[in-house]
DNA sequence: CGATAACTGCAAGTAAGTTGCAGTTAAGCC
DNA sequence: GGCTTAACTGCAACTTACTTGCAGTTATCG
């Protein structure tokens, strides 16, 4: 099992904390997840994920249901760049893909990259004044690299 | 911001000058099709136009095939609203659907409005310093609308 | 330790979107 | 109008992301 807890601000027993936190079992599958998601540099597709696990590979419908429970629990956030697959990213308080935030992807090389900044604030107010509640939003950007231009 | 509904602009003779315009032949199916999402109130899917189609339909390849053509051309936009599928929407100069805008989609009830405004330019300002070229942004809300609340 | 609920692997199933092929239709030229 | 060719269409089979039912396993908690 090849996980890399390089800079990850999530270490085993975080992640177990954070399982039984949200009411879920704290499973070796489970944790596995959490901790490759956590260490990940970009935002993982299911497919990264069941891939990644090589030899101690598990179902990919175990990834779904895994990914699906994280979801609903508030674990992860779920983004479509423009692929035809969605990629999950970890939200923990102590890590820095919590906040919100968004990205750019490369349409040449896939590469993708996060922006920091997002204050879409004047449209939201904007929306609320025609009824709207709860309101959330999606942005996410592609263009052309530098290393691919 | 401004919330628009649709009148069609676009009649049997125009949409026939458009496919020619764009290359493509003037057939019944592809002009059904292009007055069809002309018409339409929202963006629609590939499988709203077959279905609407009933009697007169057609196989939904050809609905797959006729909107990628389209897409290729620059007669429509692709856009996914967080549901597991895309809507297509018409870019037409005399039509409203024409111009660069986004969508509020309601998460109750499904219902979708356009929203006018963008601007967008202080991000992609941001981005271009990254290196990245030819911007595209795709930015989508959701909220409860004031029916749902 | 024992009961129960949650979890997992497997295989089979959905549904969006694609593709190969053979028959049909539109475009262009005479 | 008729002819040729390329574009188009319907059908069926395929691909792929994602789901589901079931039976066996594992975690939780008393």
């Amino acid at each position: 099992m090849k996980i890399k807890c390089c800079d990850s601000s999530l270490d085993e027993n975080k992640a177990k904390d954070l399982l039984s936190n949200s009411g879920l079992n704290r499973t070796k599958m489970k944790v596995t997840i959490l901790l490759e998601l956590s260490s990940a540099k970009t935002p993982l597709s299911v497919a990264d994920i069941y891939q990644e696990l090589g030899d101690e590979s598990c179902d990919k419908s175990t990834v779904f249901r895994t990914i699906n429970q994280f979801k609903e629990k508030g674990l992860v956030r779920e983004i479509n760049l423009g692929e035809d697959f969605n990629r999950y990213e970890i939200i923990n308080p102590d890590h820095e893909h919590s906040h919100h935030h968004h990205h750019v992807r490369c349409r040449e090389c896939g590469d993708i990259k996060l922006i920091e900044k997002c204050d879409l604030s004047p449209f939201e107010k904007m929306i609320s004044k025609l009824g709207y509640k709860k309101m959330e939003h999606y942005l996410e950007f592609t263009g052309i690299c530098s290393k691919c231009a």
